[in-house]
DNA sequence: CACTACTATCTTGTTTTGAGATAGCCTGAC
DNA sequence: GTCAGGCTATCTCAAAACAAGATAGTAGTG
């Protein structure tokens, strides 16, 4: 059974006539005619009566309705790689808690107006599940911290974070290697990239990470080194996002562990989606557009 | 875009290999590498990630969902006329008020026994409009009175009906000439073949038709006859299932007018779903396990 | 570095397909 | 009843598509 000939067999049931189904199709009636009788035989049965009228006998109108519903699902799955200008269908983006929070707001708006007819799903998660989850096919693209080194992504450095140190009380230096000693560190769950900062922080001041708390959100996170539960490192423009809610402060740290590009990913472009491809040059006019996303 | 291109693909995106799909739908691996290939040209995209693993890409994972409704209803189609066993699907059958409610619930009871699987619909009315249903396709078989004169129909004679003057008084006798010309008579709708008895039978006194009343459905009628507003004319059967119910009486009509048959009509077999088939076969049985059925 | 398992490509013979030409059939008009 | 017009079935042939086998190339493994 091809689906050239489901499409005949529509159109003979729907003008009744062998011939206005031939051109309607661009073909010729003999084709039509043995397309029909091959269904038949397929499926054993008449489906068209041609005794006067032409029309769908009962078999024929019990297949109706099973075409439709074929038919219906191929043009869905044509024209989401072949719709003229609007792509549809579904875009899973994985993004870190921090960058869903403060940079993708207004890329995901711009992105809505552009394919309105596009649903998008968004997983937060730390890097390294990120990558999992492209690699395991649950996301179409991630937002990482870093250079992934997997070779066959292509990559987009989409934004410059620089991270603080944020902590409950204002510092104007860098609190004391006893300090940090005895205070306690408050990080994403494994895997987050941000956690290796803090650690290579620790260390360059002769300090052994101490105790690491872990949270799963943002909110929480603030929320406790409000509280003076200890220190935390975060994107600037993170923090200062939640400053006004949370009583905290920061303290800017040397260039070469606060800066940290945060890189779009997905695989190669030839096995992406319309909606995809549509997201990936939308992110890439606003990054164009603002440089300072990626300007330290 | 062809099935047996997106059976191998999804074959390929289920086992996560080209030779294991090959394997499994009875053909070689180069074909399905040229299966896959042409509905990657087809949509230009690619839908396979053949680097390292192979798996299903963005643009393949989205294809998969479409894919497979395509198809389970393609899959559907064909057991609705290759199921082996049961036959599925829906049956529409026509049928006059008083053939389905005597005539009708033990075959359909059988039918549904040995058919569990498919949609009865009944859809009752008088000949003249059931005959109007089959040809336009709205339903796949009725019952009639009297044979249909159109030459390409199935027909099998059904039930014998003996039809028998139904009053609000017992008689022992044909109401007279007079009582006739004054009384009313009650009948279905336009198009009810019983009707044309009525009439018959009034010719037969040297009267010609009166007031008749129609009526559309048939407690309506012998509760209107049971209260004296006129006298109608029914199946046996279907008075005396009913003669409990109301206080009516009945008279035998001369067999000219009194025996007419039920016929099961339905087009060629060749154009019959399983379902009807199965349907015509178990009439058939229950016609010739219950001769009495067709006995005048 | 070789081995293994896999996919891509090329080739060949066969099947299927599309289009035209023709014959036969039904319908409606005169 | 006959005839014309429109329709479908059948036949034919060339072109295209397809299946299968053989072979080459590639990635991952030890």
């Amino acid at each position: 059974m091809q689906l050239k000939s489901l499409r005949l067999f529509m159109a003979v049931a729907k003008t009744g006539s062998f011939v206005a189904a031939a051109n309607q199709l661009h073909t010729v009636q003999s084709n039509v005619t043995a397309h029909i009788k091959k269904l038949e035989d397929e499926l054993d049965v008449q489906l068209i009566q041609r005794a006067g009228r032409v029309r769908p006998t009962s078999a024929g109108l019990a297949l109706v309705e099973y075409t439709e519903r074929m038919l219906t699902a191929h043009d869905e799955a044509v024209s989401l790689f072949k719709g003229q200008e609007k792509a549809c269908g579904r875009l899973r983006i994985g993004a870190m808690e921090t960058t869903t929070a403060i940079r993708l707001p207004p890329i995901l708006a711009a992105y809505h107006a552009a394919q309105p007819d596009v649903d998008i799903q968004i997983k937060t998660g730390p890097t390294a599940e990120l990558v999992e989850l492209l690699l395991d096919g649950q996301v179409d693209c991630v937002f990482v911290a870093g250079r992934l080194e997997h070779s066959r992504y292509h990559l987009l450095k989409a934004f410059s974070e620089q991270l603080v140190l944020v902590g409950s009380t204002p510092m104007s230096t860098m609190p004391s290697s006893q300090k940090l000693l005895t205070s306690a560190f408050l990080a994403f769950r494994q895997g987050c990239s941000y956690r290796q900062r803090i650690e290579l922080l620790l260390a360059s001041h002769g300090v052994n990470a101490g105790r690491i708390f872990e949270f799963g959100s943002l909110d929480a996170m603030l929320g406790c080194v409000a509280a003076g539960m200890g220190y935390t490192v975060l994107p600037r423009g993170t923090v200062e996002a939640h400053q006004y809610r949370f009583g905290i402060h920061t303290l800017e740290l040397p260039s070469s562990i606060a800066n940290i590009d945060t890189y779009f990913a997905a695989f190669e472009p030839e096995t992406w989606t319309p909606a995809l491809a549509s997201f990936a040059e939308t992110l890439r006019e606003a990054v164009v557009d603002e440089p300072q996303l990626t300007a330290s």
